[in-house]
Order: structure tokens, then C-alpha cells, then sequence
DNA sequence: ACAGGCATGTAAGTCGTTACATGATTAG
DNA sequence: CTAATCATGTAACGACTTACATGCCTGT
């Protein structure tokens, strides 16, 4: 139930409607753990018929703006605390491909390289230009965003080298 | 569907039953893309429909032992070269969790991260114990599952370094 | 007035997990 | 002979994707 987590987390920042809600995962979260709308919404239903939240504010558009109740809180502790499987669980699927590279022809497999180094390129300048919009201050909340920022850049930077020194090889062969 | 990606990849180096293929999940490739037995069995069976891999040969306990099909070596093609989402994309809660750590209380967060510092332990000793069981050939099967392996060691190394450097500054609050 | 963003949903289908179930063979 | 491993499944459910659908509000 990582959606859950997540969204219980986003809300602990601030109220936020489910719209808001997704945007978030559209813009930033969702490179990590990604999300579409309907999903936040449908999502969002159960947890505020399970308790987990609850409205305290309609705006215009009939916009629910929600906030997390307190079995929220402690929902969201013990997913963070939890580390059963398929918690805490790896998917990957650059990393699976990145093992059977080898079954591409010589030409393909540059291609196929190539293109990889560009996305990680792209998403390693994606998350450093976000890295210069975390807010300016020492509290828990942006310490978290900027060291999880952080690693997230280096996850980047591993697979960028891993396809140049993919390349490399290629380059001159055995 | 990179489970059947996966399927196809493994099915290139020798022709294997899906309780062979369910232990590479198991033992190896499950720490990037997890599969459990049924469902590699399942996908095996609609893979035989769609005509991927075909039996080739059937042994004791009426073990069927499968092959790749010239369509299932385009399919393993395909799916490398395939950019489009939710292919290549990051399904990672370790660094969702991470952006939320903040919502925990002191000790807790402490447990938490001394928890997934020695997560990251393990999977890096694990994943170096791997590496020493690689072939010492120079295929290019080898070559890409070497490559692989360490950009894998290197991520889950990028993961021990954050929770300790999340430690550390838990030590001198601001 | 109309385009664009705000705001929310339903339905169908696929992918993945959990639980349950069965039987054959081999090693000690 | 009995435990472990080999070998394969089915059923139910939950998570996620894709496609479709609706209407409100704000700025130009």
C-alpha cells in the first residue's frame, strides 16, 4: 500500500485536495512511486471511508480538500516501519533489461545504450533542477526531501555510468 | 510486461522449465523485479499460446522444458528497445519512504534508518557475493550480467550511503 | 465565448500477490 | 519411509493502467 503511504505522507505537509494530490505525483513523486489521478482519487474514497482522512474544507468546484485524521498518522508509521514483502521491494525494470542487453545485435544493442544514457542524463538534470526548488530552511520536512533528492540524483548518476561504461566496452570489443 | 521480457531474456542462455526459471527469480533476478512461481507459470502457459516458446523437451515429473521462438526473440527485442510507460519507470518505495521519514518521531525515525542501513548492508553483501559466481568469460552474456551486477551493488550502495548520512545528521539536529 | 486548467469519477482489463492444492522423484 | 525438492497449477483478490466521461471556474 505504498499510494496510501504516500499520500498520508503529502498530507501531513499540508490539506490537500485530490487533484493537488496528483499533481504531485505527476511532478515529482511519481519518478519514484508513479500514480495517475484516477487512481489518487479512487484511492482517496477508501481511505476517508476506512478514517484514514477526512474533508475539512470544500472549496470552489465542490473541491474536498483532506487532511489525515490521527489512524491516519499512525497508518502512515507503520507502513514507514514496515518492511515485509512486496514492501520495500525493488522494481526495476532498467536494471532487469540491463541484464539481457546482450541479446540485442551488436547495432540495436548501441541504440538500445545509447537511448538509455540520454534518459538518465534527463533524469539526473530533472531532479537536480527540482534539488533547486526544496525550500530554503532547516526544518525535518525539507532535510528528508533533500537527502531523499539527493540519493535519488546518485541512483541517476549509477545507471548513466553504468550505460557509458556499457558503451565503452562496446567500443572496443573482446 | 517485463516479466515476460525477463522470461524470454533467461530462455536465451539454454532452454529451462518454469521451476528453473521461478528459482532465478528467486535466487537472483527477484531483487530487481520480483515474480513468484505462479505467475511465471502462468505467463509461461499464455506465452505457449501466443507462440513465444515452444517445449522442447519433457522430462522426469513431466517437467516441460521451454525454448524461445523466433517471435519470442522479437518480442525480448521489442521490449528492450520499448521506452513507452509504464516500461521504464522506477517503481521504488525505499526512496518514497525516504521523502517521508520526517513524519516520524525521533527514536522512531532512528529505528527506521538503522533498519534500512542494514537493509542496504545486506543487499550490497549479497549482491557482491553474486558477483564472485559469474562466469570468468568473456561472453557477451557475462560482460552485460558483470555490468549489471554492478550497477545494482552500486545502487544499493547510493541507499546505505543516504541512511547514514541521514543518521548522521539526526546526531547534531540543526 | 471559449480555451485551459481545476476537479472528480466509472468501467474494463491486465498485472501481481496470497492462499490453497496436488503429485512425482530423490536423498538420507 | 519420510522429508526435501521438483514441478505445476487454480481461485480470489488487490493494485495499476487505459479509456472514457462530466462539469465547474478563471482569465483573455
Amino acid at each position: 500500500m505504498s499510494i496510501r503511504g504516500a499520500i498520508l505522507g503529502l498530507l501531513t505537509e499540508r490539506p490537500m485536495t485530490g487533484y493537488e494530490i496528483a499533481k504531485r505525483f505527476d511532478h515529482a513523486l511519481g519518478r519514484v512511486w508513479p500514480a495517475r489521478p484516477n487512481q489518487v482519487y479512487t484511492e482517496i474514497n477508501r481511505m476517508e471511508e476506512k478514517g484514514l482522512v477526512e474533508v475539512v474544507e470544500i472549496g470552489a468546484r465542490n473541491a474536498r480538500r483532506y487532511a489525515a485524521t490521527e489512524a491516519g498518522l499512525e497508518a502512515l508509521t507503520s507502513w514507514l516501519l514496515d518492511r515485509s514483502p512486496p514492501e520495500q521491494q525493488l522494481r526495476f525494470d532498467g536494471l532487469l533489461k540491463a541484464n539481457f542487453a546482450f541479446a540485442l545485435p551488436t547495432d540495436q544493442r548501441r541504440m538500445f545504450l545509447e537511448a538509455e544514457r540520454r534518459f538518465w542524463i534527463d533524469q539526473v538534470s530533472w531532479i537536480e533542477s527540482q534539488m533547486k526548488h526544496l525550500p530554503d530552511d532547516d526544518t525535518e520536512t525539507t532535510k528528508a526531501r533533500r537527502l531523499a533528492a539527493e540519493a535519488g540524483r546518485d541512483l541517476y548518476r549509477v545507471m548513466l555510468a553504468w550505460s557509458e561504461r556499457y558503451l565503452a566496452e562496446a567500443d572496443r570489443p573482446a
